[in-house]
DNA sequence: CCCTTGTGGTTACTTTATGTAACCATATTA
DNA sequence: TAATATGGTTACATAAAGTAACCACAAGGG
């Protein structure tokens, strides 16, 4: 038998866990927090995630409004990543957990 | 060419970002945090999360120590799941996040 | 002119993770 | 005797991620 009382999820805690629950999403937002980075970069940073799946999880970030991506016209083309306002405050928030992970891993 | 400062990743950092960057695993331990919960109840709450893969995420969250498996030898046999201090502790950083999508998404 | 370099990708293919539905063991109840 | 309830497990299908080769572009060297 089911409690009475049914929690429900809220779907933006779900949309949440959503974007942060996805592979490497957070060690992609982490690197970006001090400043922005190109895509050589990041990948260099985080070597065991591929271009294929970096530049698939870029989209995603700039998609969701996360990350900006600034293309550089010179040659050979560079692009850069930042992290937005809304983007750097997931990264502070995210900071909680990298704390919890200081003291308890 | 690289920068300098070749900024290296902690691996506490990139461990938890491995667990809660996972498939389900911010909802399961949110879902925990005001109450133990048994098997059937965490499934009521993430019903598009399979039982198959219910199971696999919380013998990671038990093999790391943010969750606690009791079984209720009663018929039928009942198991309830909750929260480590560790695993609590976690959920508390995890509302920075949650607070984040409150007001960002 | 052709060849190599560096960037940020993209492509085709393999491997791993997850979804799906059926099944199991146990005891209680109808 | 059959159905119910729990917390799984199994075999198989699909989706996500890993891998390595490739591409476009211009710059620079020979």
């Amino acid at each position: 038998m089911q409690k009475e009382t049914q929690e429900t999820l809220c779907s933006k805690v779900e949309e949440s866990y959503h974007i942060i629950g996805k592979k490497w999403m957070g060690l992609i937002i982490h690197c970006l927090m001090e400043e922005p980075k190109r895509f050589g970069e990041i990948h260099a940073f985080i070597p065991d995630l591929s271009k294929r799946v970096l530049n698939e999880r870029m989209k995603e970030l700039e998609e969701c409004g996360v990350v900006l991506r600034n293309v550089i016209t010179e040659r050979p083309v560079r692009t850069e990543y930042s992290l937005t306002k809304k983007g750097a405050e997931l990264g502070k928030a995210l900071k909680a957990v990298e704390a919890w992970a200081d003291k308890w891993l």
